[in-house]
Order: C-alpha cells, then sequence, then structure tokens
DNA sequence: AGAATTGTGAAAGATTTATCTCAGGCCGGT
DNA sequence: ACCGGCCTGAGATAAATCTTTCACAATTCT
C-alpha cells in the first residue's frame, strides 16, 4: 500500500499515538464528522473540538502539512477521489468493505432489526416497565438464562449502582437461592428469555406469578411462553445472517432502560455520578469543563 | 419538502435556466466535482471551471447566498449530513413516543455509532483478526474487565461451540490461573478493554505479548492503552444519552466476529452444534422448538 | 519541583473575497 | 452591416477573513 492509498483518516488513527492529548481531543473531533469539519475554517474546527487555535496549528504541522490549508487541500482531494469512486454504491457500513462482506451485511440486518423492534415497541409500556424497575420499595429480580445471562448481567452490573434492593437470579441455576422464594406482591422481576427458551425460565415465572410479582419480559420476536404471565413484555427482533441470533437489540433496549432509570432516580444517584466523573477525570481524555 | 430537504445539488439544477451561459458553465462544473470543487478557494474554483472570478461571485450571490464562505457553509452542512447516511436522517424510531423520547433519541445515538464506527473499521484486520480467532492450533485467550466481563462472556460462549482449546479470563480477578503463563508463541488473546480502562488488563497484556502472544483488543474510541500492545484493534464508538457508555455495538462487532468465524469453520462446527442440541434435549433445559 | 503541554490574547502576514471599471465579445433587431 | 444591450473577463484594489506565530501564564504530567 503506498503512502497514496492511505486515507487522511487512517494517517491520523496511525499517527494518534504520537499525539498529545489536546491533539487526540481534536483528532477525534474530525474523525467524529470526517470530513466535513475539517473543510472549515480553523478556528471553527478548534471550537468545535475545545481546543485552541494554537493547537490545531500546531497538529497539522505535526501531521506533516505545511499549513492549514495545505492539510485542507489533501482532505478535498481524497473527498474528489471517493466521489469518483463507486458512485451509487448501495448502502454500505464499512466503506473499505465490499456490501457483501459480513461486517455489512450483519450490520445491515442489526440496523432492521433495530428499526422493526423500535416500530413495534409500545413507549407507555418501556415508560411502565421503567418506572416499576425504579421504584426501590419493590425488590428487584433480574432473571437470565444461558445465553441472555449476559444481559441480564450487564444490566444488574448498572442497576446496583442506581438503587439498593435488588438481586441477580440465574435461571439455570439448579438451586434456586431460598430467598427468592421470599418475594412479594409488588415486586419485580425482569426476566430474559429467548429461544430456545428454558423451562426453568417458565417456572420461574410462574412462581413469581404466583405470589403476585409484577413481570417484566424481555424477549424476542417469537415470544418466550413467559409472555403469557409478564405484565410487560418488550419484544425485539434478532435474526442476523449467521447460525445464531443477536443480542444487539435487546442490549440496545436494556440500555435505554437503565438510562431512563437513572434519569428518574436521579437525585438518589448524582452522588455515584459524581464520583463517575472523577473517575473519567482521572483517565486525563478530557478537558474539564469550565 | 421543505426548503431544508434540498440539496445544493437540486438548488442548483433547478437554478440552472435561470443562469447566464459562464454561469451555467460553473454551475455544471461544480455538478462536475460535487461537492469537492465547490469547498476550495473561490479562485480555484473559477479557474477549475475555466470562467472568471467575478463570475462566480456574481452567481453564488444569484444563487441566494450572502457570498462564497456563506456557499461553502452550506455545502459542509450538507456534506456532514451526506456522511451520516440516509437511516440516520433524524427519523424517529418508536413513531408512537415523541422524538425527545429516551427511546428514540438512544437509538439515535446507537445508530451513530454504528455508522461512524463501521466507517472507520479496517476490514482488513477484521477478517485477520477472525483467521486467527478460528485457527484451532492456536489457544485462544478471552479477557475481559468490570464491565466488559459480559462481552467477553458472551464471546466465550459462542466460541466454545466452535472450537475447543480456549479459556475464559477475567482480568479483574487477582488470581490469574496458572495455566494463564502457559501461553504460547503464536496463540491469540482478544481483549475487551473500554473506559475506564483496567489497570490488571494492561499488565495480562503485557505477560501475553512478552510470550509472543497474537493481541486482538476491543476497545472504544479513545482507545485503551492495551492497544500500543495489540496486533489488532477493532474500536468502537460507544457514547450515548446517558450517564454510561454502550456495549451495543461493540456487540455487534463481537456478534459479526462471530458469525465470521463460524463461516471459516463450519464443517466442524456443524458437528459440535448438533451435538449441543442433543445435549439440551437431553436435560430437558430447553422447550423444544415447534 | 521541573518539564511538557495547552490556552490566551494579540499582532503581523498572507490569503481570499467582494467590487469596481472598462474593454471586448456576443446577439438580436433593424 | 450596424447598433445597442447584455454578458464576460482582466486587472486592480480595498476590505475582510484567515492563518501563523509570538510571548507568557496556567495547567497538567512525571
Amino acid at each position: 500500500m503506498t503512502d497514496e492509498d492511505r486515507t487522511i483518516s487512517d494517517r491520523i488513527q496511525e499517527r494518534l499515538d504520537d499525539l498529545t492529548r489536546a491533539e487526540r481531543q481534536l483528532a477525534l473531533s474530525i474523525l467524529e464528522n470526517y470530513p466535513a469539519s475539517g473543510l472549515g475554517p480553523l478556528a471553527a474546527l478548534a471550537k468545535g473540538a475545545n481546543v485552541s487555535v494554537p493547537t490545531v496549528a500546531r497538529m497539522v504541522q505535526k501531521l506533516g502539512y505545511k499549513g492549514y490549508p495545505d492539510f485542507q487541500a489533501d482532505l478535498r482531494d481524497e473527498l474528489g477521489a471517493i466521489a469518483k469512486g463507486p458512485i451509487a454504491k448501495h448502502e454500505t457500513w464499512a466503506g473499505a468493505a465490499p456490501s457483501e462482506h459480513i461486517l455489512n451485511r450483519f450490520t445491515d440486518a442489526v440496523i432492521d432489526n433495530i428499526r422493526n423492534t423500535l416500530a413495534h415497541m409500545d413507549p407507555a409500556a418501556f415508560d411502565e416497565a421503567c418506572a416499576w424497575a425504579a421504584d426501590q420499595n419493590r425488590h428487584l429480580y433480574i432473571v437470565g438464562g444461558r445465553i441472555t445471562h449476559t444481559l441480564a448481567e450487564y444490566l444488574f452490573l448498572h442497576m446496583q449502582v442506581i438503587r439498593p434492593n435488588l438481586t441477580h437470579v440465574q435461571s439455570t441455576s439448579n438451586t434456586w437461592p431460598h430467598y427468592l422464594l421470599n418475594a412479594e406482591e409488588g415486586d419485580v422481576f425482569i426476566i430474559f428469555d429467548v429461544r430456545r427458551y428454558e423451562n426453568n425460565t417458565l417456572k420461574l415465572a410462574e412462581m413469581a406469578r404466583a405470589r403476585g410479582a409484577k413481570i417484566i419480559l424481555f424477549t424476542d420476536q417469537w415470544r418466550s411462553p413467559v409472555h403469557r404471565l409478564a405484565d410487560i413484555s418488550l419484544t425485539s427482533r434478532i435474526i442476523v445472517p449467521s447460525a445464531w441470533d443477536s443480542l444487539a437489540t435487546p442490549m440496545l433496549l436494556v440500555e435505554s432502560m437503565i438510562s431512563a432509570i437513572q434519569s428518574l432516580n436521579w437525585d438518589a444517584t448524582k452522588g455515584r455520578m459524581e464520583e463517575l466523573e472523577e473517575i473519567f477525570d482521572q483517565t486525563k481524555l478530557f478537558r474539564k469543563f469550565t
């Protein structure tokens, strides 16, 4: 590969290590909205990246350009070359790969899943599920199966920060903790069950139901049998060009829910969030907002 | 269709008749190499179209712009919008909810993350990573951190079905299994590390590197320090309107990788999957899929 | 503590834009 | 063929903008 074949984007990424913090911040900002942001005035670029004007000037020279206009000229050339290429190219996600590449086919499918899932989602039900899960008076049980165990754990991990009074249950475990039987009316079970659906999960749901607990179910488009017991079912489309199903879409829902619950419980979690901010500061990747 | 939806290209073509000969010549030249040529200096554009400088100035004003820079700004905006792709064109995903609903905002961000991640992905590197991970002669270690543990486990779960000779390592564990030290040259480590980056993970990577193992890293846009040791880094964009980051995009990559590896090893995988099905049937853990 | 990085403010320098004037060319009508 | 109106380009120039680079202080890193 000659130097000519390389896009500026590649070049920037390669040299990312040689750059200082502010320069890296700038570089990422350029990549963020590429290549449009680099084609405007230098001052605008600096402002957009929250760095100073001299930092921009310094960086482009570090990248080997005579000056900012020189850098822009290169960007324009590249833009021209791209446009000349496969013009009416069907939506490829990874531009550098053919559309038959697994990355593109897979991403196509996932986007399609997301679109389809959201189109059939009932926002009111979603909001209600969030409200239940946010209610600290209700004990919260999170239940995952063999594959969905990872999703359940992911949710549990975050909920732990947001609120107390919750339990992570693995439905595959053949010895459910005794305290599970202490579930009371009004408690909330968040259950994950996608095909192939698990008998243990169903049994657990039945027990929860019998004790008057609320059930929120994350399932797939074919719907786990648990959905007959569930108060709220959140259904995702999960088919992809693979021998397995995709949990990317359910994960999106879970993360959305975490975000929503976090907003509801903001007062309570604010303190913890500030601690998190401090932790982020320690990574020294960001400027402090002044 | 409002005026906003129209591209500059459209606008120019519409008004082509109102333009004089030299202006038309200029307009066609702009469309010829669109939009790169319009983003350079005015004089360069004039020269490229074989018209004079005043002609350019006159035309952009005729098109309703205050001046050439104004015209360029519009072009840049449009370029930014194009880069986002048709999908991200501010669409409400959950139609039943307002666009400010967390579901819509979150999904917007995730789609944007996916687009951005794929745009900067090097398919060749991805393919090579898949090839390494598929190679059963190399022992495969999968390493996750506190949050990414779930992703690591998810990958491990699937790889178990596809191939033997692999190990799941939790970097947070302070007692790494002894056999980890038996890593040989040519073995492969798949390491997950997103902010905030974990020291244990870095140490583990250093040890792996020292023993001559290959390192494949899943990280975020700010790149874990491990990336300096990694043979292949797969970076994802993970920012969402939430107090936490989103693993949906890395998960998409992981699932794509699983799918790719599964194709490479299909002959072997097929048998293993069938065995697995039998085992599951025997344990009656799962309901038969009818 | 010392070194490196970064931001501020400013000023000089370079480039670019917007305009003007004017001459030459094109074109339709007489 | 000639005229008059309009378009166009050349050259010049003033104004505006942008880039580059200072020095120095503040901040951050080691």
